[in-house]
DNA sequence: TATAGATTCTATAATTGTATAGATCAAGCA
DNA sequence: TGCTTGATCTATACAATTATAGAATCTATA
């Protein structure tokens, strides 16, 4: 049985790991398009062409097919916002590389991370804490480079950091659910308004991000 | 059969609006904590201790419950922005205004506000149009707002109004989904801070949003 | 108190949805 | 060629869900 060569344990194992791919891209489009709740598994079978019951080869539950849409619409978002934190540059540069980041997976994961924003509070508790981590690693990236902003003088030091960090997450998550409709922009155009929104906001004298006192 | 007395009339109906209420709003408690698909007839009746058929009396479909909820949900929104836009004050002021009233029924209408953000998408073609437009005047008010301030010179030029008031309002939204957890600021500091930061931004040298070039 | 109308209940039809068991089929290899 | 394994299929059990019909109960008042 341990005698198969290592290239055609690669080749199978490549071509099953592409199918599942497909599989869960398809669970990851019903879900975003009608929510978690509002999919059944024949729908998402539906669009395979497939049998619903044969999707079960694939997950074991339906919650399964959420967690692991979920858990792919957080892929990569944590590692590219320690990046930028850990990277050098002023604040204010590094927030605006956080907004782009951020935004970024929504034009290239879209049904994933749509999927991740709205569903994920019908994970069971278990898997939501897990998640709920990356989300929070998130979060702190983003209260960090505020943080050090308002120590190196560039921020202002009134500023309540958690609430304007909730608020630029809340402006790049909305993204997701208004792009669909209006696609006039690229994302590195939003990205970049965002950051001189939330820099200089919108007064007439605003001065570019990078201006330090 | 058209005897009663006007006021036995108006006991009995306001009775039956008092329980209507209460019916309504246990539905969007329920289905602003499960979703609209993760609600069952069962459980809203389980929360107000009626039997799951008894609903029935009072609404003739679960789609017409959301649909009703959803419509308090954006009850008083359109008129309290369009009375901030049709009074005075400069634009960064009523933007300001705009902001706090957005928000102000975040904490009043919680569950219907909720509802009506996260699972409106789930209402039939017909009545999500309906409430779509309602959408559409709140977004008017403040890309309306915006422009003027443009065209008085308060704001900057280069803006992208429509961009922007999508960034405003999806930082506002995105509160109704943040706020359960965090209650350590009253609305009236949140919008505060965000009206700060959407006038001038992050930067250490913020102007009051009243200044005028 | 008897009645009318409003409200809630019981019972159930009809459908949908998740998941399991085991058969079948196809491809690559002995 | 026939075996093995992976992938899909058929069939179905079982539970949940929406909605309807009609009986029972409650409330106000004639």
């Amino acid at each position: 049985m341990n005698t198969h060569t290592p290239r055609s344990r690669l080749v199978r194992n490549s071509r099953v790991l592409r199918r599942a791919d497909v599989i869960i891209d398809a669970a990851a489009r019903v879900f975003a398009e009608r929510g978690y709740h509002g999919t059944s598994t024949q729908a998402i079978a539906n669009v395979l062409g497939m049998r619903q019951a044969s999707l079960y080869y694939y997950f074991p539950s339906k919650e399964a097919a959420l967690e692991l849409v979920c858990a792919r619409g957080t892929d990569g978002f944590v590692e590219a916002a320690e990046a930028v934190v850990e990277g050098a540059g002023a604040p204010l540069d590094k927030l605006a590389r956080l907004i782009a980041a951020h935004l970024a997976p929504i034009e290239t994961k879209h049904d994933y991370v749509k999927v991740f924003i709205n569903e994920r509070r019908y994970l069971p508790t278990a898997s939501r804490r897990r998640i709920g981590r990356k989300s929070r690693r998130i979060e702190r990236c983003f209260e960090h480079v505020i943080l050090a902003g308002i120590a190196d003088g560039s921020i202002d030091p009134g500023t309540d950091a958690r609430l304007a960090m909730l608020a630029v997450l809340g402006m790049c998550n909305a993204v997701i659910n208004w792009r669909a409709a209006d696609q006039t922009r690229d994302m590195d155009r939003i990205a970049a308004e965002f950051a001189k929104l939330v820099a200089s906001g919108l007064n007439a004298r605003r001065r570019p991000p990078t201006a330090n006192p």
